[in-house]
This record gives structure tokens, sequence and C-alpha cells, in this order.
DNA sequence: CGTATGGTAGGACGTTTGTCCTATTATGTC
DNA sequence: GACATAATAGGACAAACGTCCTACCATACG
């Protein structure tokens, strides 16, 4: 906490508030306001609002890739790293109903704006649907790992949006269980295919 | 066209600028710019642009209802209507990739921003769901009619999301032949569901 | 102690926003 | 042709926006 600097704290204000309100509603005196700093005092650390982006989406870059670390550390089987994968939409029901997915909502935000860091965003989605290819590669679907991982990653984005739509959480636990059986029965595709090396379509 | 009043062709530019660069970075002068109008003419048809967005989600709902009708018309059976539904996502693949689902970025951005048009917006939804819903309980999935309808209003938000964010089109294919799939399943569990009367979880 | 450097505060700036007002033109009715 | 009504244009308006400038204050180094 105290050594955290106020660029610092800049940047984490504005990633709680282009997540909670979006990023071209979100104002610098709304920032000013959640820092408590000066207005005019943003200059001095960045030049301008798209640089705070910038900063915002580098961050959430980091605390992605470290979770993703954390993930294969804590999970022995690519399976079980997939289903931690999954479980964030568990861990963080709350927020999406709120705000939705942070990922899905900022890219699609940008992309409507023609917004210069689009591209950067969709590094975020690339994060998790480069890990997830690997996982799967592991569990020994090679040949069809960034089709299931970006099968995985549409089924998420769906279920956050309706959630953040209807306000209704609910509807996580039924749709988590799905995939939950979605992901049992693509380990289950990869040992029947380990017996038939004949492509079954 | 020559029948169309003033206000129609606010409403439809509007509709179409909400669509493309959304809600909240459209601005008075955008819509008057595309309808070649003076500014300050808007407030002899609408009160503010709070009222526009009304009237632009009343005409989206008039348009959805309609299509569905049609569906309902066209497709005998309600596995075809469900596939009418599917296929959406590849008639509209170009304006999806380039804008996102119409539906999902709309109420996503309203639930951001607070707006008080939000329940309206959400009746977009609601009348894919209540009408999805009605075709599966034609296919004889009475108990999990709703399941249904959610499941593949998500994977369709999931799969739209995706593609507007990639910019690419050519993840939908994959994703709808797995739809018309997973339909196709769901008319054989009914089959299936009709001979076993025991509950099978 | 004097001084240089970087962080901070407050406000000025030119635009753009949504909103509203008024004068002018078009339309239609007696 | 006179007149009521509706539609339009153009601009005024305050507020908010991102941006930038300048004067102050702190800490650190000589």
């Amino acid at each position: 906490m105290s050594d955290k600097t106020t660029r610092d704290h800049i940047v984490e204000a504005a990633d709680q508030l282009f997540y909670r309100q979006g990023f071209e509603p979100t104002s610098f005196a709304d920032i000013a306001q959640a820092v408590r700093i000066s207005r005019g005092n943003f200059y001095h650390h960045f030049k301008s609002k798209d640089e705070i982006l910038e900063a915002v989406i580098n961050l959430r870059l980091a605390h992605t890739s470290k979770m993703l670390r954390q993930w294969e550390i804590e999970g022995k089987q690519p399976a079980d790293r997939i289903r931690s994968f999954i479980h964030m939409l568990i861990a963080n029901r709350a927020k999406i109903k709120h705000y939705g997915c942070p990922v899905g909502t900022l890219c699609t935000e940008l992309a409507k704006l023609n917004h210069a860091s689009q591209a950067e965003a969709n590094r975020l989605f690339t994060l998790f649907r480069t890990w997830l290819r690997r996982q799967f590669t592991l569990l020994g679907r090679k040949a069809d790992a960034d089709t299931l991982a970006m099968h995985l990653l549409a089924r998420s984005q769906g279920i956050a949006t309706l959630v953040h739509a209807f306000h209704d959480e609910k509807f996580i636990q039924r749709e988590v269980k799905q995939l939950y059986d979605w992901l049992e029965a693509c380990t289950k595709d990869t040992a029947r295919m380990a017996h038939n090396t004949r492509g079954t379509r």
C-alpha cells in the first residue's frame, strides 16, 4: 500500500472505473475524485486519457498472466487448469452481474469506438486463448486445441453477457455445470481418439 | 421511401449510428448530419436523446417481432425455426464482425451506463428468449425449454462477441455447425425422453 | 543554507455536448 | 387571399469534456 506511487493509484482507479462505467463515459474528473488528486496533475504521469487506457490494459495483462501462471502451478492436470478458468464465472459472478466480463466489455467498447488500443485490449483475449490452447494440447487434443479454446472462450463470453444484461447470476450455475460436462466429454473424446486413429468427424 | 416522415428518418439514422458507434458516443450532430437536417430541429420530434433511444428500441422490437412471426410461417417444424435463429449468425456475419450483435452490445452499454431504458432494451433479449422457449416447447422439451433457450442465446452472444473482438468471421462457420449439431442432439434427446419417463439427469 | 528537481493544486483554454429559444418557411384550411 | 398550424434552420446557452499552463510545495543534494 505505502510503496504504491500516485501513478499506480491512478491506474488502479481507472481500471475499476473503466470496468464499472466503461472507458468513454469515465472522465478525468471521475478518476481524480477516486484518487483524490487534482485534475491538472494527471499530465505529470500521463500525456492523455488514451495513455491511461494503455496503462490499464498493461496492468490487466500483467494480472492475467500472473493468474494463468498460478493456475498452471496449482492444477497438476490440464483438465484441472481448464476447470480453474471455468470457475472464474462462479468466483466473479457478482461482479459479472453488475459490470459484465472485464475483457469482453472493454474489447467490445473499443471495437465500436475504433480505438487505437483495440489490438492491445484484444491481447487479453489472446492471452486466455493461447493458454487454453496449450492446456487442450496437453490434454491430447493438439489437432483441435485452438478450436476448443475459442469455443470455451465464446461460451464464457455468452454467459457473462446474459448474466450482465438480465442481472441474474443464477443462470451461471446451470451453464457452468454444462461446461464442466463438456470438458469431461472432451477428455473422454481424447481417450477414444487415442484408440481410434481413423478420423471420426 | 416517400411516405416516411422526418421522424422516421431520424429514428432509422439513429438506429444505424447507435449500432455502429454505440449510444453514448453518437451525438446529435452525428444524427443531424446523417439525416441532413438542422440540429435544433430535433426537439420538434423528440424531447431528448433518451427519447430517440426509446424510439430506436421500439423500432427494433417491431422489426424483431415481425421477423420472428415470419420465421414461424416459413418454418413448419420448430427445429427449422430454431435453425432460422441460428442462421442469423451466418446472414449477418459481416455486420457482426464490424459492430457485434445489435442486441447484446446495446444491452451491455446501457447496463454499464445504468441507463433508464435498460429494461426496455432487455425486452429485445426477452423477445428472442420467449420465442425460442416456445419453439423448444413445441419440440417436446417443455420442462427445460427456457434452459435451452437461454443456452442458445448465450452461445450466440459469445460467438458474436469473439467475432467482433477478433474481427474474424471465419470462426462463425465452425461454431454454427456445432450449434446445428447441438440442436439435432436436442431433438434426439426428445425422442429418447419420450420413451423413458424416468428422470435421467 | 541555497538550490535544483519532481510532485501537486488550481484554473484557463477551446471544443463539444445536450438542451432550448426564436425567427422563418412550408402546408393546408376556411 | 388570409390565416392557423406544423416543420425547419440557425444559433444561444450552460455544463462538461480533454488538454495544457503556471505557480506552489516538498524532498534531496551540493
